[in-house]
DNA sequence: CGGTTTCGATACCGATCGGTATCGAGTGAA
DNA sequence: TTCACTCGATACCGATCGGTATCGAAACCG
């Protein structure tokens, strides 16, 4: 007996296959500059394959970034490590992050050309809004977490320090794209440093308090 | 007489309209989902006056994106006005910044998807790269002359305080777009302040330099 | 084994794309 | 007034798009 060969793949080796070929070519080259054609011809399938297993285009756009973002936001909560040293976490944090920067450089592309569309479309933009904010809420949680643990007080509160490490992710994947040279190493967590540090005259969130006499000009 | 009246529009009438037509649907619709019958029905025209006045779709994006980036450099160093007080600075400054994000909401969008295509294409990389030098540049020079008006000492190199604001700014624009409540009215101008505060610990990105003794100066 | 269902290949559709060839009206100079 | 030239409208091209209809083979099931 050859044993039970299978004559054909099963409906979910399928849907797979065709969703890591739309991954591939995406990150080659764009959402926007892929064909449906070209997904299957990467999957060694047929539009008809595509057809059987996603509504459409975008049926499987969506599900393909759906499917990163998941996996990204584990990934992001662990970038706050949890170490004794808060020097060595910040610059440690912003290591990470400038390393998933570099590693994950396909990645930001697709999402920025993904909240290109969003931008456009209610749909598409309700939907990455919810993820966005449920990724939000768990960097905030990370960076809460990270800063009871060193006992410091934070002079941002957790939740706009996450939107602004968010929008340096973003922000500084741009730059990076554009000139490596541009964004030292350290750059990222000389920044994160700068932000978790309580400043001589209080919180700048609240901006009662005055300003630091000794430099006080008029 | 009825004046000289022209019969025909002049060729940089012409050009002009299109390059604004482009610009409006652009913003409307994006880059990659623009035909030149777009183009061309906004501006009253046809194909044919497109391609007599610009050598095809790329030529007339570049075209747009150059003009677009020009202006908005000068704009860019206007941000870092000179004011009397560093804090009234700071949260001006960011003010301005935020106030861009939203007023430039739609350029923020075009940037992005032409960061993707350059991010693609050699040719529009390397024209988008000599283009944000420039532009880091001109703020690195506006950064390092408030600085000096105000005389303090960054804890961070003012080259690298641009890139950091110019990743903010489109990091933040990102982080806006999916949820304005995300990006509170003041972050910018906290996160600037912050990052213009020289640390009790001393400068992060120069580490050899000593902790400030109060307020003392050179 | 046989009838039914599933699934993906194939062929095909209308629409639209960027780009080109052509042509006629407008234009400036002789 | 004439003539060479400019410039944009028009018609058209091949290619390609997303999507659909269909059909045969494999798989499932009684």
């Amino acid at each position: 007996m050859t044993g039970p060969q299978r004559r054909r793949p099963s409906r979910a080796e399928t849907r797979r296959r065709i969703i890591d070929a739309a991954t591939t070519v995406f990150a080659r080259q764009g959402i926007a500059a892929t064909s449906l054609n070209d997904i299957a011809a990467e999957a060694g399938l047929t539009k008809g394959a595509v057809y059987s297993n996603f509504a459409g285009r975008d049926d499987l756009v969506l599900t393909i970034m759906e499917e990163h973002m998941f996996e990204r936001m584990e990934r992001a909560t662990a970038v706050f490590a949890e170490l004794a040293d808060l020097d060595e976490a910040t610059s440690e944090a912003g290591a990470r992050l400038l390393a998933g920067i570099d590693s994950d450089a396909t990645w930001h592309r697709l999402l920025l050309e993904y909240w290109g569309l969003a931008m456009r479309n209610p749909t598409v933009h309700s939907g990455l809004a919810e993820r966005r904010a449920r990724l939000r809420a768990a960097v905030t949680a990370a960076i809460g977490k990270a800063a009871a643990l060193h006992g410091v007080d934070l002079p941002l509160a957790p939740e706009h320090l996450a939107v602004v490490v968010l929008a340096l992710s973003n922000g500084l994947a741009v730059e990076r794209g554009v000139d490596p040279a541009a964004v030292p190493p350290t750059l990222f967590g000389d920044v994160l440093k700068l932000l978790v540090t309580p400043t001589a005259s209080g919180s700048a969130a609240d901006p009662r308090r005055p300003a630091r006499p000794g430099t006080a000009r008029t």
